[in-house]
DNA sequence: ACGTCAAATCGTCAGAAAAA
DNA sequence: TTTTTCTGACGATTTGACGT
């Protein structure tokens, strides 16, 4: 899936974050509207211009926590899936062992008879 | 071609859990 | 206790199938 540019609109909620490229080579900082009570979105250019020293340090902190953050739910997904896929796997084989069982129990009784009680 | 819908996927946030 | 990592939940977007 392509990280294309999005423009979503943040009327309906305000803390809607916008993080896509646009089509210019910039790209949108999120900015939570309800935390910063400002214009929603910001472009790196003017963030740069705007913040330096400190809020530069900390805008490099955020950047660095959200990327990590996202590879850290791209391999959580990741996980999640293969488990899924071995619980599936599981499911497979106990399935077989089961319809075996079932045979061999049918057969069993074709051999002895099923009317034999149990003392 | 187009619209619609459901499912899959993504990035982010918040909070729980683990590590330092 | 503080920091870092993990994961469920959310909303937005993309994708593929289907009907018109």
């Amino acid at each position: 899936m392509t990280n294309s540019a999005s423009t979503q609109n943040s009327t309906s909620n305000p803390t809607i974050l916008q993080y896509a490229p646009n089509g210019e080579g910039q790209f949108f900082i999120p900015v939570s509207v309800a935390v910063t009570n400002q214009q929603p979105y910001q472009t790196a250019t003017t963030l740069l211009q705007e913040n330096t020293g400190v809020h530069e340090e900390s805008n490099k902190k955020r950047e660095l926590r959200l990327l990590k953050n996202r590879e850290a739910a791209r391999e959580c997904r990741r996980k999640k899936k293969e488990y899924v896929k071995c619980l599936e796997n599981r499911v497979a084989v106990l399935e077989n062992q089961n319809k075996a069982l079932i045979e061999e129990l049918k057969s069993l009784k074709e051999i002895y008879g099923d009317k034999e009680e149990i003392v």
